[in-house]
DNA sequence: TCAAAAGTGTTGCCACTACACCCATGA
DNA sequence: TCATGGGTGTAGTGGCAACACTTTTGA
């Protein structure tokens, strides 16, 4: 059944723009690359796909193997074909991201020797990027500057249990300008999607504040439905 | 400097999800293709990409093969890959869409042999398509439906000269639900990127509207913002 | 007792919704 | 003169922005 085709030297791969929050701070994820071409420069993790899998399941297979991160919901957001952006030929490359909690547990280990290590970078700290990977991470963050004001996903990049000026925090350093405590807890709270767990902050300095965790039933009923920052 | 891939036998193609607007109705360009796989199908018009053409490039050029239609801004809103998706291999597509004026001066005729004509359907009259092209319809149709309530894109889809109610008719239809009359005046008319051509409609058998005219310069002041309707 | 962050309400403004009647035109 | 769509204003409501002080805690 499967008759030759007239392109053979083309091929694709994915590269994904994995966001996370530390210390105040939005940094992405990159690896050292172990091989040509970029060798020893910093890159998005990313790779080519496999013929029997589709690029979801690409996206994750390849993450794991740079990373040894498992478990992401990862969502496309472009697709980068321009000519001359793979020296070996002609790769076009679809971009995905996510956004994800750090923390200890989530050692990063390469898994492939195809990259020598993988870290948290600063996003206002980039080192120059192989390929046109700074193109796709620019794409990726006002990917998801936009997503933010629209869907409360800023929990993703916190831990399980967090205060809400960590949250306006996230808000703040994402969209790049603060905003106002009084109106961004009136507002966040009105969405329902937050539980208190009458549990507080421990071993600050200062009054201890009220932790939250993210209610997921709640959080369906609002999906769909538009909010803005 | 080239060097062997690992992958030979991949390969990528452009899908085109063209909206127009006649009669009062949403409609796709469909073509009906006369090659296999799905020989006299009805398919959205698409095809592989060159190697030395850039993704936009090529949707351009394939746009301009099948249907003869040129001088389209189409953007790029999803990447199908899922493994069984082609019946001749391994074959993603990136998706493009575009809203466009539909007229008599845009004659619709296929240059390539590929297509054996191309057509205006009804978007709520689809005949089954090739491929996943009814998916990448449908993910096409939600990609519009949310610009449209964010960006007032909805003129590319009418004449240069359109009534208020015209394009009222462009948000109900896409929306799929009915706006109130004066509402929608006053907010349309509040973007101030319509201007008054003092002129009026000819030709109908009750009073005559006013027409008006999408005004560039002042769209790009308001563009980034956010509207909603 | 000091430093540092937590937590809390009110007001004015603007944008959105709902709603009904007269006007102009050609047949 | 009738049928058809064109065109207009207002009042109520709810969400948003702006704004400052008191509380709690550990050092």
């Amino acid at each position: 059944m499967k008759e030759v085709l007239p392109q053979l030297t083309s091929t694709f791969s994915i590269d994904c723009v994995l966001f996370g929050f530390d210390e105040g701070e939005l940094k992405v994820l990159l690896i050292e690359r172990n091989e040509e071409p970029f060798k020893d420069w910093w890159a998005l993790p990313g790779y080519l796909v496999n013929e029997n899998e589709s690029l979801d399941q690409s996206a994750a297979r390849i993450l794991h193997e740079l990373t040894g991160i498992e478990n992401v919901y990862m969502e496309q957001f472009y697709t980068f074909g321009d000519v001359g952006r793979h020296p070996q030929g002609r790769i076009i490359s679809v971009a995905y991201y996510a956004m994800l909690r750090l923390g200890g547990d989530k050692a990063l280990k390469p898994i492939s020797n195809y990259a020598k290590q993988a870290h948290w970078i600063n996003v206002k700290e980039l080192p120059p990027l192989a390929f046109d990977h700074q193109k796709i991470f620019d794409q990726g963050l006002e990917k998801i500057k936009r997503r933010i004001k629209h869907q409360p996903i800023a929990f993703e990049l916190l831990p399980e249990k967090f205060t809400l000026t960590q949250l306006q925090n996230v808000y703040e350093v994402i969209l790049g300008k603060k905003l106002d405590k009084r109106n961004f807890r009136k507002k966040m709270l009105s969405f329902n999607v937050l539980k208190d767990l009458n549990e507080k902050q421990k071993g600050v300095s200062f009054r201890a504040a009220t932790l939250y965790r993210f209610d997921k039933r709640k959080y369906g009923k609002l999906f769909g439905k538009e909010i803005s920052f």
